[in-house]
DNA sequence: ATTATTTGGTTTATAAAATAAACTTGTTTA
DNA sequence: TAAACAAGTTTATTTTATAAACCAAATAAT
């Protein structure tokens, strides 16, 4: 009845950065923070787990002197949030509204 | 650009039951724990939360001798729950659902 | 009748997560 | 040269989720 929900995709900072990295295609890490609003952080230790599951892969580089952290998502990744949203279906799929609104 | 996500309901099993009184407007707990394949305890708990937000209403009673566990969704918690749905969509970048099934 | 089992839960303990605070390393700027 | 800043990382703390242990009443077995 209700498909389990992957633990890794169902946060909300995590949810936004593949949200985000799917539809930028790439992304630096100042940019991730100031769209997601998080923390350094808090953004640092999820851009980690996400890394570690291969649902994103992180390049290190720099931009001149400065270190450049730079965020694409991978198939992996890509299949992830496409499965997650389908189980999550599972728990949306309620009767059209009847209630009257404004 | 993301909106926050109602914490209350961004959780697998407390989604579940909310998805599931929703959908069948009262259920006894039994039946909850079925549907949710949720333990007694955490169902126990969850349901506990759901009720302090009022977004459950939980009612006492007997069948015959036996206790029994009512619960169903108060407008408070399906408005709660619509919002979240449309909290939700900011995050899987995808139109209005025009995709109807079966 | 007494003991064991089942039903319908609640309470408590523990493991896992999310999050921010504190810290590091190197770079500009005053 | 010292102070402030940028770009992160590491560590600590608070929350959460979850299951294990527990309880009370009813029913079933001996």
């Amino acid at each position: 009845m209700f498909k389990p929900l992957d633990p890794l995709l169902h946060s909300e900072l995590r949810l936004a950065v593949m949200s985000l990295l799917i539809s930028v295609d790439e992304a630096e890490f100042p940019y991730i923070k100031q769209q997601t609003g998080a923390t350094a952080g808090n953004l640092s230790v999820q851009l980690d787990k996400l890394a570690t599951a291969g649902y994103i892969a992180i390049e290190k580089t720099f931009k001149g002197k400065k270190p450049c952290t730079l965020c694409r998502v991978t198939p992996v990744g890509l299949k992830a949030f496409e499965d997650y949203v389908a189980a999550l279906r599972t728990y949306l799929n309620v009767k059209p509204d009847t209630t009257q609104q404004t």
